[in-house]
This record gives C-alpha cells, sequence and structure tokens, in this order.
DNA sequence: TTAATTCTTCAAGCATACTTGAAGGCAAGG
DNA sequence: CCTTGCCTTCAAGTATGCTTGAAGAATTAA
C-alpha cells in the first residue's frame, strides 16, 4: 500500500480513534476537507489530522461541534495551520472555560446556600435566578 | 374556580415557569406524580411543586433527567418530603458539582499545559487521556 | 346552555452528535 | 481476474429533553 498521496479513512480513524462514521460527520459539519483522489475517495493530510485532533480535544473540553467549527474558521483550509494558529484558539477556549468553571462554582456556592436556608420554594430561592444556567446553553453533550 | 383539590397543570405551569409539556414529560419520566380527579385531569399539591422546583435546579446545575430521578429516589412519593430529605440529596449533589468542577479545572489546566508544549499530537498530549472527558459522559444537554 | 378555555392522549418533530445499514464502487493481494 | 476488504452516499435510527399538533373531553365564565 504506497499512500504518498495522503492516508485513507480508515487509516486515519485507526490512528485517532475516531469512527470513520464520525470523521465523515465532521467532514460535514465543515470540521475538515480531506481531498479526494481520482475516485473520489477521501484522502487524508497531516493538517487534517491535527484539525480532527483538535475537535477531539475540544470535544473533551465540553465544546460543541458548532463552538468548534466557529474557533476554528480562522484556520487555513488550504495549508497547515501554524503551531501560533493553534495556541491562539486554545487559549480562546482556555479562557471559555474559565468562564464556565467559575460559573459552575458559582451555582455551587449558591447551591450551599440553598442547603442552609432549606429553601427551595420557587419565590425565594436564589438559584432560581434566570440569568445562570449549567444547562440547555450549550456545551453540547455533557458535561462529566 | 374553587380548586381545593390541588392545582391543575396550567396553574402549575404559570407558578413555575414550566411549560406544560415540560411538566407532562416528567411526569412520564417518573420525576412527579400528580393524582387525577374524577375525569383524570392532573392535580399537583405542593410536594409536587417542590419536586418540579428540584427538578428546574438541578437541571440549571446540570444534572440530566435520570440523575435527578435518581436522586429523587428517596423521597417518598405519597407525602411531601421533609426538609431535612431535601437537603441531604442538594448535599449529595453538591458534592457531585465539586468533583466535575475540579475535573473541569484539571482538564483546563492540561491544556494551559497543551498551549505552552504545543504540541496537538495525538501521541504525546496528555489531554488525549482517555480518562477524563466532559463530553458524552453525562450532565445532559450542556454546561453553559 | 353555550362558548371559550383548558385539559387529555398520542404521534411526530427538533437539535446534537453520531451510528447503523443498504447498495454499490474501488483497491490490493494471490 | 477475482475475491476480500475498504470505500462511497444516503436514509434512517439512537439518546436526551423537550415542543407541537391533532382530535376530542372536561371545565369555567357569561
Amino acid at each position: 500500500m504506497q499512500n504518498r498521496q495522503g492516508l485513507t479513512i480508515g487509516q486515519v480513524a485507526k490512528r485517532t480513534g475516531l469512527a470513520t462514521s464520525a470523521i465523515r460527520y465532521y467532514e460535514d459539519e465543515g470540521l475538515v476537507l480531506p481531498f479526494r483522489n481520482t475516485a473520489g475517495q477521501r484522502r487524508f493530510d497531516s493538517a487534517d489530522i491535527r484539525r480532527l485532533s483538535f475537535v477531539m480535544l475540544s470535544q473533551k473540553l465540553g465544546f460543541t461541534i458548532s463552538e468548534i467549527r466557529d474557533a476554528m474558521k480562522p484556520l487555513p483550509m488550504d495549508r497547515a495551520p501554524s503551531k501560533s494558529d493553534w495556541t491562539r484558539i486554545s487559549k480562546t477556549f482556555g479562557e471559555v472555560m474559565d468562564q464556565r468553571i467559575s460559573q459552575m462554582q458559582n451555582l455551587r456556592d449558591k447551591l450551599d446556600g440553598c442547603i442552609g436556608c432549606g429553601c427551595l420554594s420557587l419565590k425565594n430561592c436564589h438559584l432560581y435566578n434566570p440569568d445562570d444556567t449549567l444547562g440547555e446553553t450549550g456545551v453540547g453533550p455533557g458535561l462529566i
């Protein structure tokens, strides 16, 4: 097998641990854009694998597909992104995580207060403030 | 309207802010068990409203329906749960949140290391450790 | 009593992140 | 060449947490 022209989807699946179906799905979602050989089969280069790695990492950190897609928008699809490209978007994700962690900590502290006061009555409890919510706002499938 | 025998689903919806469809869904999921009037319409008492409030709160904290159902299992369905019942399960949820926050903080710290070392290569990066993941393991729709 | 509301159940739909299966084309080894 | 295996697309299914709509029954206000 003389794959000098990129890896097949199966080879990428083995290297990354992703399912081929997931990789195709990520392509549908615009997260990778592998090239095609003359017969129309996907072939992946190292920049594609980096992108997929970043997707896996970001999912692990709790980001949704659309957040990841947005984050990767500044990356060039044609050439391999530079190290500083990756560093910049990783940094952004780190800051978002900081915000999420502190919001979660904030809710957790309020829960303590709630346990203390024994409320659970909608009218009084400050945990019912509609501003802070962990659910339904975005991070995707789950937190842990 | 002489509702001495509990509130209708519409009244509960107004008081809690939940949609009637959500309340019915929660009943299907075993989170509340309102009684029925002679015609088969749901009627809710204050214990039911507490349960619904706890569901809303827990969702806000990032717990899934099944986690909430599990947490409420020790609560009596027939009589109003005591304040200590609620305190106990709230405390449990607080501890779970602590774990989740520290796990998230752990991942966040690793991301910093990753930014520092500039990796993103699957083989080296300690963020690819399959042990810690925020996605897909359970908290439901999202974190923020 | 009548009309407007609200209630009931049940089925289907939406979003997210995929997986699974069908039907068929391409690639690599013997 | 031919078989095995991997590739392709497309449609549908899974899980979660609901919403929406249809068709009809009960309740409430006038």
